[in-house]
DNA sequence: GCCGATTTGTCCGTATGTATC
DNA sequence: CGATACATACGGACAAATCGG
C-alpha cells in the first residue's frame, strides 16, 4: 500500500478542497509554504499538486498561484467515472443495491471471443452475466469475463457481492490499469427483458480491459446502463499534443 | 509552445508506439539506457513516461520493466477523448466535415442560465448553435456558449470553421482546462429536426465547462451525438484513493 | 517602463527503498 | 546473495511569468 508522503499529502489537500477549507476560486498556499507545513521538499509537494490537477481539482497558473477549481456536483445521479466499482458508486451516493446472477460459467476463449474480448485464444475464463439493482430497480447488466488463473476461486456467492473486494483483500495480485469505451448502443431483446428501460430504445454501454501489475489482462467486461441512471465525468488538460 | 525535453521525449517515444517500433506486450527500454539515449537525467524519461502511462500507452512493473500495452483500435468511428476539437477527431479519422450555423447571438446570462452553464449571471456571452456534418450526413447538434470578453471578436464565418483554432491562433488567451460529462438523452423535437437518428430515439450528450490559463470559465458546451458515430474512451489507474 | 521579489515550470545529480531476477 | 529496474525523496539551479513599487 501507498506509504509515500505525496499521497499522503494529496489526500490531505484533497480532503481540505472537498471540505471546504479550501473553496471554489480561492488560491492554494505557495509550493513554498507548502513544503514548511508539511516538511518535505518543493518535488513531493508538487507531485501532491499534479494529482489534483489531473483529477480537475487545481488549476496553476505560471507566476501567479494555484487556484481550486473544484466544484460539488450533485449526487443524485448514479455516475461513474476514475476506476470505481459498482458497490463503491452506490456507496458513495448512499444507495441500495442488489446484484443478480443470470450466468456462471467457465469457457476458453476461441478466436472469435479472442477478437471480442481481448484474450489470448486458449485463455480460460469465467463468464458471468449480472442484473445490478439500485434501490430495487434493474438498471445495469453486467458482462464480466475473469481470467481464472487471476481468480481462481471465484463462486457465485462472492460474484453476487463485490468480485473487485474480493479481489484485492483475498488474493496478492492488484488492479493496476483500466482502459474504458463508452458507446450508445440499441437495446436487445435480452436488455428488454431485463433492465427497465421505460420509452428508451437505447443503454448506455461501457466496455472495459482491466490489467493486473504485470501488464496482464485480466478482466473483459461489458457494462450495459439504463440512461437515467449513467453519468461519466471526465476532466483533460490540453497540453503535450 | 512546449519546447520541454521531457514532451519531446513524450512525443517521441508515442510516435515509436504508434508505429510499432515498439509493439504491443513488448518491454520497453530501461530508464537507465533512455537516459543514455536521450542524454538527459532519469527524472525527465520518468516525466515522459508518466504522461504515456496516464495515456494508456506503458504499464510499468516494479522491478521489471516495463511494458507497452499501446493496442490501435478501428478509425472506423468517430471518436472523442482528451481535449481535442470536431475538427481535430475529423482530421485523425480523415472524414469531411461541413459546419451549418443555426443560430448565432449574443445574450447575457440570467439566474437560470447560470445554473445551466456555469457561467456568473451578468456575464456576455456568444450563444452558438451549430450542426456538423461528417461526409454530408448531419451527426451532431452542439449549443456553444463563449464568454466575449475571451474571445471579442467571433463571427459566423469563424464560428463555420473552428473555434478553437481561431482562440488559440489568433489571440493571446489559450485554453488550459476541460470539464466534461457524458450522459444519455431522449432525443427532443430540435435533435429530430436536423439530425439523422434513424431508429434511435436517444442520444449521446457531452456537455463540458472550459476554463481558461487564469481559471475563468470561458466556455460552455452541450453537444448532442448521433449515436453511430459516438465513442469515448478513458484510460484509468487504481491508485491514489 | 524597469527592477526585484514571488511563484510556478523544468531539469539535474544523488541517495535510498523495494521488487524482481 | 548481488545485479537490475522501478519508486520515492531531497536539494539545488535556472527559466519564465507575474506583480508591486
Amino acid at each position: 500500500m501507498p506509504r509515500a508522503i505525496f499521497t499522503d499529502i494529496y489526500k490531505d489537500l484533497k480532503h481540505k478542497i472537498e471540505t471546504g477549507v479550501y473553496a471554489y476560486q480561492d488560491m492554494l498556499p505557495s509550493e513554498n509554504s507548502l513544503t514548511e507545513t508539511y516538511q518535505c521538499s518543493r518535488n513531493t509537494i508538487r507531485r501532491a499538486l499534479s494529482l489534483l490537477t489531473d483529477k480537475g481539482y487545481l488549476q496553476p497558473m505560471h507566476g501567479k498561484g494555484v487556484r481550486i477549481i473544484y466544484q460539488h456536483r450533485d449526487p443524485a445521479e448514479f455516475s461513474i467515472g476514475g476506476i470505481e466499482s459498482f458497490r463503491e458508486s452506490a456507496a458513495r451516493n448512499k444507495l441500495n443495491v442488489r446484484t443478480q446472477i443470470l450466468q456462471f460459467d467457465t469457457l476458453v476463449i476461441d478466436e472469435k471471443l479472442s477478437a471480442k474480448t481481448g484474450f489470448a485464444p486458449g485463455s480460460e475464463v469465467w463468464k458471468i452475466i449480472r442484473l445490478r439493482y439500485l434501490d430495487e430497480k434493474p438498471l445495469i447488466l453486467d458482462e464480466n469475463y475473469f481470467l481464472q488463473s487471476f481468480v481462481p476461486d471465484l463462486t457465485p456467492e462472492i460474484a453476487s457481492h463485490s468480485i473487485y473486494d474480493h479481489i484485492e483483500n483475498n488474493l496478492h495480485g492488484s488492479i493496476a490499469l483500466s482502459k474504458r469505451r463508452m458507446t450508445v448502443e440499441k437495446a436487445t431483446a435480452f436488455d428488454e427483458t431485463y433492465i427497465e428501460l421505460g420509452d428508451y430504445n437505447c443503454l448506455a454501454v461501457v466496455t472495459s480491459q482491466t490489467f493486473d501489475a504485470d501488464g496482464r489482462q485480466v478482466e473483459y467486461t461489458q457494462s450495459r446502463h439504463q440512461p437515467d441512471y449513467f453519468c461519466f465525468y471526465d476532466t483533460a488538460m490540453r497540453s503535450h499534443r
